[in-house]
DNA sequence: CCCGCATTGGGATTCAATCTCAAACACGCC
DNA sequence: GGCGTGTTTGAGATTGAATCCCAATGCGGG
C-alpha cells in the first residue's frame, strides 16, 4: 500500500508540473477531480467519474470532468480508450505499461494484454510504408472463457452478469 | 472490368438471398442504395452515402439508407469501420482480404495493410487467455510519408489537402 | 488587497444515430 | 389481376455523448 501511496504522490506532482508548464491555475475542483481518479482502478466514462466526483462536492459540474479527464490525458496521467459503444473510457496512463484489450461482447469483461511481438511487427509494418506511428490500438471482441463455459448449455446471460460495455454492432 | 462486374453481380445475389433468407422484403430503395454502395470506393459515412443516394433519388430518407448499410453489413458485403472522429464509415467487405488501417492525422489518409504474422500471434495472444475473438480491430494513427516530407520545411498544411479524417484527441 | 484573466457551471447546442408512427408498398394468396 | 396483411419507408422527434457559450467566480501575481 505504501507503494501505491507512492505511485499517487507521483501523479500528483505531475499533474501539477503540466499545470504549471503550461500556464494553467490549480483549482480545487481539479485536485477532487484528480484524486478520485487515481483512486479508481476500473475503464470508466467521464459521467461515470462524474458520478462519483458529486458524491464528495455536488457543486462540480460535468464539464469540468470533461474538461479535466482532458487535462490529466495531456499530462500522461489518463489514456482515452474506446470499446465499441460510443462512448469514450479512460484508464491510468502513468506507470502502466502499454497494452490492447480483448473484450468480451457477453459480459463486458475486459481483459488487458501485451505482447512485444506484435507490437514489434507493428512497428515493422509501419516502416515498409514510411508511416511514423504516434500511437496504435489493438483490440479482439469475442468470448472470454468464463461465458464460453456458461453459454455451453444454456444461452441465458451468466446470473448477475451486467455487461458494463454493450457492443451493439460489431465494430471492425 | 467484366471482372468487377461478376463480382457485383455475386453481391447482388449474396444481398437477395440474405434478404430472402432472413424474411424481408426486396425494395426499390434498398437496390439503389446496394448500387450505389458497389459502386463506391472509398470508406463513407451513411451520410456520405445518402448524399449520393439522393442524387439518384431525392425521396429517398436518411434513415433507410442507415437500415440499409446495416443489413449489408449483416449480409457481410460491408464492414463497419471507425477511424476515431466519432462516425462509423463503411467499406466494401466481400471478397475483400481482411486488413488493419493506418490512419495519417495530418491528411486523414487511410492506409489499409494486412499482416498474416500479426494475425497469428493476436490468435495466439487470444488462446493464452481462453479467449474466442470473432473480430478485432487495429489501427495506428501517425504521419504518412508524404505529411512527414510536407511538415519538414513548414508546418502549413499541405495545399489542397483536406483532411477528411480529423482526429481531434489521439483515442488509444 | 486588488485586478486581470483563467476557470467554472449549467443551460443551450451540436452531431451522429436511433426511435416513432402513419402512410406507402411488397408479396403471398385467391 | 386485385385483395389483405405485415413489412418498409420517411420526416420529424428523440436520444446520448460531448462541446459550446457566457456570466459569475476565484486564483494568483504584483
Amino acid at each position: 500500500m505504501a507503494k501505491k501511496k507512492d505511485n499517487f504522490e507521483v501523479e500528483r506532482t505531475i499533474f501539477l508540473d503540466h499545470i504549471q508548464a503550461t500556464g494553467l491555475r490549480r483549482t480545487g475542483q481539479r485536485d477532487l477531480i484528480l484524486e478520485i481518479f487515481l483512486s479508481t482502478e476500473e475503464h470508466l466514462t467521464s459521467e461515470d467519474l462524474y458520478g462519483l466526483v458529486i458524491k464528495k462536492d455536488p457543486s462540480v459540474g460535468l464539464t469540468t470532468v470533461y474538461r479535466t479527464l482532458k487535462l490529466l490525458t495531456e499530462a500522461g496521467l489518463a489514456r482515452e480508450v474506446r470499446f465499441g459503444d460510443n462512448k469514450t473510457y479512460y484508464e491510468h496512463h502513468y506507470n502502466h505499461e502499454h497494452h490492447d484489450h480483448m473484450i468480451c461482447t457477453d459480459c463486458g469483461k475486459v481483459i488487458e494484454f501485451f505482447s512485444p511481438d506484435i507490437e514489434s511487427l507493428q512497428d515493422q509494418m509501419a516502416s515498409n510504408f514510411g508511416f511514423r506511428p504516434t500511437h496504435h490500438s489493438l483490440r479482439m471482441w469475442g468470448v472470454c472463457s468464463e461465458c464460453q463455459k456458461n453459454t455451453a448449455d444454456s444461452h441465458t446471460a451468466p446470473p448477475g452478469a451486467q455487461p458494463r460495455v454493450r457492443v451493439k454492432t460489431a465494430i471492425h
